[in-house]
DNA sequence: TTTTGTGAGTAAGTTTCACTCACCTTTGTA
DNA sequence: TACAAAGGTGAGTGAAACTTACTCACAAAA
């Protein structure tokens, strides 16, 4: 039920058979039987590992959850000054989202519907996440990088909804879209505004 | 299971238990027992005016979207400038937003996670408002009121996201938030910028 | 006043699916 | 070599979404 400090084939099958089949379909038209089916397991093995059929997917978003989040800290912590930082964390997650679709997918259509997520690892991780730009922006306040005055729980907000909102079109409907020029654009947007 | 011309009393029954359930659970963990209990009718009268429980939930959402839409979208004509109308139509719909927690549950956590929803006309009204948005903006880089290179489309997007993100936390955890505070922060981030 | 039609509503299923449980099988180790 | 623990099985169960065959009220026609 909980994750075992070996990690047996089945479980690791079970998760993959997961993100293979939500390629193509959403979470809740998959059926426990046909995740078991592909995995080449019996439907029981995945209550073994698994508290029910959303724990697995937190578990699998979780996994994704920590490379993301890995990737995007070393690229932001490569760049000196704040502005830098937030121009690279937007890429970053940005550029992530969009090499990794099941991930996205899961992330922002799949797991906010039940309370039961924002009491799971995988949700301390996205707060870690968020808690990483708040920190950014912060210590861009604090150096004068940024205007006084602003709020910054209010302007992390500003920034993740950009960040998600921008993908929601290319992750629900399979768009391409660029992550660098998205990126750069959001970065423009948000650091010098658009009033005249 | 379409909406009939007239709106029989069962139907009407129906969608207001919904809306009334949702206001202490989410729909998933909703059963269709339950709303028929709660409606005062049976089971199957359900499956008369919807064609499943999904079908009911982008109903109810239809409902409340309408005058949502209407609200915002009288709201910005009401400005003269580019500029206010942006401001008007970010603080309508937070205020919207924060005054029905159902409506709000429903469109940023229930109805993301299913492809079909993006076929229904609860979505084809959400696209209308981000349809607004998006007149307002190319409206504002054509008398010059905004600055000309933005790229339209990720200006909407960044908006929409500061927006959708600015409530969810309050959405989901059901914390108070000023809606006029917030929306004011929001433009003053999306209009002036946060780099010195 | 009968007949025909229709929209509202019911009641008793059926099916699908997530989840359980008792039981095997392999493996590491004392 | 015993034997515990971990990995894995498969038949079974209950709940909940959905179906289907039916009744009732009532409004026009005939």
């Amino acid at each position: 039920m909980m994750k075992p400090k070996t990690n047996p084939p089945g479980r690791i099958k079970i998760m993959a058979a997961l993100t293979d089949l939500m390629e193509s379909k959403d979470f809740h038209s998959i059926t426990t039987a046909e995740i078991a089916g592909r995995a080449g397991v019996t439907e029981g093995l995945i209550y073994k590992y698994f508290k029910d059929k959303k724990d697995l997917l937190y578990q699998v978003l979780g996994e994704h959850f920590q490379a993301f989040f890995l990737g995007v800290e070393s690229r932001a912590r490569q760049r000196k000054t704040c502005v830098a930082q937030l121009e690279e964390f937007i890429a970053a997650s940005l550029e992530s989202y969009s090499a990794n679709r099941v991930f996205s997918r899961i992330l922002l259509l799949e797991v906010r519907n039940s309370p039961v997520f924002f009491q799971s690892v995988a949700y301390e991780m996205v707060r870690d996440y968020a808690g990483l730009l708040l920190k950014i922006i912060q210590a861009g306040m604090d150096s004068g990088e940024l205007k006084p005055g602003i709020d910054a729980r209010l302007l992390r907000k500003v920034i993740l909804g950009a960040i998600e909102h921008a993908c929601l079109g290319e992750v629900i409907f399979n768009r391409e879209f660029n992550p660098e020029r998205t990126a750069a654009g959001i970065s423009n947007i948000v650091l010098n505004g658009v009033g005249e």
